[in-house]
DNA sequence: AACAAGAACGTATTCGTATGCGTGTTGTCC
DNA sequence: GGACAACACGCATACGAATACGTTCTTGTT
C-alpha cells in the first residue's frame, strides 16, 4: 500500500486512504461492476477531495488507448498565410464539440501532407485515429491515403462519397444538393441554368453538385448545355472571372448555380458590373451558406451543409473504425436556404 | 535483451538488433552526447528501417513532460453556434505553426470556463501548459485565473497587457495602436475624432486603444471630447447603432476610430444611410484588418495586429514558464494599413 | 451438509521509455 | 608506471495506471 499523500496524488494515495489496493481504485474509478457500491463511493469521495485525476499518460500506456483523435487539415493553396477556409473552421467547431461530448481529446495540425501522419500520430500512440479535412484536388492525395490504409491507420475523411473511395468517407449529399438547387430554379421558371465550378474528377464534390443539377434538368426535359458550365475554384476572383467568361461567350442564360458562395459572390459582382440585375435578369444560387451570404445585395439563396451533423458523423465513424465495428460511408443531406437572389 | 521484432517495434527491438541495451537506444535517439557517434548512427539507421517511433505515452509518463500544450477558447457569447471569432481563427493558424516548429502537439478545446482546466489538462499530464484566448469581459474571468495561479498551472493569455495582470499576458500594443490611428487622422487634418467601442475596464483592450487616441489628441493640443466616445462591442449592429447614436447626439465630428473592423463596417453603413460620405465628410479607421476590410466601399483603413508574431510569442512565453525561465509580459506593435476610408 | 458459483477484492505483472548510478575501458600526464 | 579523468555503456528501477489471475468469503442449491 502506498504511503504519504504527496504533491500530485496518485491512485496509490487514494488506495492508502481508502484502505484498499491500487487496482481497486483503478476499477472503482472506471466504474467496474466488480467493486462494491460502498467501496466505490468511498473511493470517489476521496478522489474528489484530493482533486485527483487519472494520469493520462500512464492510463494510455497501459491500455493502449489514448482517447484522442487528431484533426488534420490539408490544403494545397495557402501560400504561407494562415488563411483557413471558413467552412472548415465551422467544421472545426462542430468536431470539437462532438469530441468533447464523448470525452475525447482533439489534437490539431495544419501540417502539409509531406509528413508521415501515421508515424507521427498513430504509431506513436498520440492518437487513436485521424480525421482528414481537405479541399482541392483529391487525386493528389490518393497515394497518401493508400499509404495510410497500408499502415492500418484509422482515419475518416470529409469529401465526396463514392463507392470506390479509399478509406471511410463522410460528406454532404452533393448530388442531392445539386438537385435541390436545380429544382428550385426550375420552379422559379428558369430554363437556362449555368454552373460555375470545376466539374472534373479533381474536384469531385463540385462535380457531384453539377451532376445533380444535370439530372434534374434532364428529368424536366431540359437538355443540359455544356457551354453553360465554366470552371472555377472556390475563390471570389475565380467566380468573377468565370461569370465574365460566361457573359463574353454570348451564351444565353437566366440563372447561375455556383459551386460555392465565394464563387457566387464573385459572379454577382461580375453580373452587376455588366449591367445585369439579380434576380430579375439572372437568378443566383450559391453553396455553403457562409457568414456573409445573407449580407450580399441581394441576399444569396444558397445550400446549407449540416455541419453539426457532419462533425458528429465524422467522429462517430472514426470511433466505429477504431473499435472495429462495421464502418460505412455516409452522406448528409443539405438544406436549401431561399433568399432574394433567386426569386423574382 | 529484447527478442523478435514483433508488430510495433519498441526500443528493445532496436537494442537487440543493434547489439546494445535499451537505455542506449533511448539516449541515442534523444541525441545524448554520451553515446558514441558510431553507435548512434547505427541505432538511427535501424530505427529508420523499422519505422520506429517513440511511444508518446511511455515517454511522457517517464519524463513527466508531454510536449503538448492546450489551446483554450473562451467566449461568453456564442449562443450554441460554432461561430468562432475570425480573429482567433487566424491566431489559431499562427499558434499551430509555432507549435509545429518546436515539435509541440496542440490540443484544442472550446469548452466553457465551467470546467476545471487545470485538472483536465495539466494535472492529468495531458499538456504542459495552457494558452487562453478570450474576448469580451475579462473581469468575469479573473476569479478563474486566480484559481489557475493557485494550482500552479502554467498558462499564458492573450489580452491587454497591464502591470497588475493575473498570470503572464501577451497582447498587441493597443495604446500604441491607438496613437497610430490618432496621429494618422490628425495628419489628415481631422480634429474631432470620435471613438466607437467600450472604454471601460471590462474591455481593457478597447480602453487601451481609446487611451492611445486621447494621448495623441492631448499632445496635439486638442481636447478629447467625452461626448465623442460611444460604447460598442465588437459586432456590426453594435457599430451601426453606436454611429447612429453619435449622429443623433448632434455632436460635430469629422472622423471615427472604431475599436474593431466590424464596428467600423457597421458605422460605415450608418453614415452612408445618413447621407454622410466617407472619407470626404468623415474619415474612418478600423481595427484588425480582417478579411473583408479591403473590400468595403471605400476600402477601410485599419490597424493590423501581428498575428504571426503573436502566436510565436505566446508559445515562447508559455514554454519559458514551463521551463522555469524568467517570464515577462510582452506587447507586439500593430501596423497601420492606410486605405481610402481615411484619406480625402 | 457439501459443493458450486459468484461477489469483492489482492498480488504480481505489464505497458515502453527515461534516468540515476555503477563499471569497464581507454587515454594521458607527470 | 600508476593515478585519475573522460568516455561509452549496462543494470536496475521509476513513472502511474490497467489487467490476468488467484484468493477469500458469501450465498444458494439439492
Amino acid at each position: 500500500m502506498g504511503r504519504k499523500p504527496s504533491s500530485k496524488p496518485t491512485s496509490f494515495d487514494i488506495a492508502y486512504l481508502a484502505g484498499v489496493s491500487q487496482p481497486t481504485v483503478s476499477r472503482a474509478l472506471r466504474g467496474s461492476r466488480s467493486v462494491s457500491l460502498a467501496t466505490r463511493e468511498r473511493i470517489e469521495a476521496i478522489a474528489r477531495e484530493l482533486n485527483y485525476s487519472v494520469d493520462k499518460n500512464a492510463s494510455s500506456l497501459r491500455s493502449q488507448r489514448s482517447n484522442t483523435i487528431a484533426l488534420l487539415f490539408f490544403e494545397e493553396q495557402t501560400p504561407d498565410e494562415s488563411k483557413i477556409n471558413p467552412f472548415f473552421l465551422a467544421m472545426l467547431g462542430s468536431i470539437t464539440r462532438s469530441c468533447a461530448n464523448r470525452g475525447l481529446d482533439l489534437l490539431i495540425s495544419f501540417q502539409k501532407m509531406e509528413d508521415d501522419w501515421h508515424v507521427r500520430y498513430q504509431d506513436s500512440h498520440r492518437a487513436d485515429g485521424l480525421i482528414l479535412l481537405g479541399y482541392g484536388d483529391y487525386t493528389l492525395y490518393e497515394k497518401r491515403l493508400t499509404e495510410l490504409v497500408g499502415h492500418e491507420t484509422h482515419f475518416v475523411r470529409w469529401g465526396s462519397v463514392r463507392a470506390d473511395n479509399i478509406g471511410a468517407t463522410v460528406g454532404s449529399d452533393n448530388v442531392g444538393a445539386g438537385r435541390l438547387a436545380g429544382e428550385h430554379l426550375i420552379a422559379q421558371g428558369r430554363r437556362r441554368i449555368a454552373f460555375l465550378g470545376q466539374a472534373d474528377d479533381h474536384y469531385p464534390e463540385f462535380a457531384d453538385r453539377y451532376r445533380g443539377l444535370c439530372d434534374v434538368l434532364t428529368e424536366a426535359g431540359i437538355a443540359a448545355d455544356p457551354a453553360l458550365q465554366i470552371n472555377a475554384i472556390s475563390y471570389e476572383d475565380a467566380g468573377q472571372r468565370a461569370a465574365e467568361q460566361l457573359l463574353a461567350s454570348g451564351a444565353a442564360f437566366d440563372a447561375i448555380f455556383a459551386a460555392s458562395d465565394l464563387i457566387a459572390i464573385g459572379a454577382l459582382r461580375a453580373l452587376t458590373t455588366a449591367g445585369r440585375t439579380v434576380p430579375d435578369d439572372i437568378a443566383i444560387v450559391g453553396f455553403d451558406d457562409q457568414p456573409g451570404a445573407s449580407m450580399t445585395n441581394p441576399p444569396l439563396t444558397t445550400l446549407s451543409q449540416d455541419l453539426k451533423g457532419a462533425g458528429e458523423l465524422l467522429v462517430e465513424t472514426l470511433l466505429a473504425q477504431i473499435e472495429d465495428r462495421p464502418v460505412s460511408n455516409r452522406t448528409i443531406p443539405a438544406r436549401l436556404i431561399v433568399r432574394k437572389s433567386s426569386c423574382r
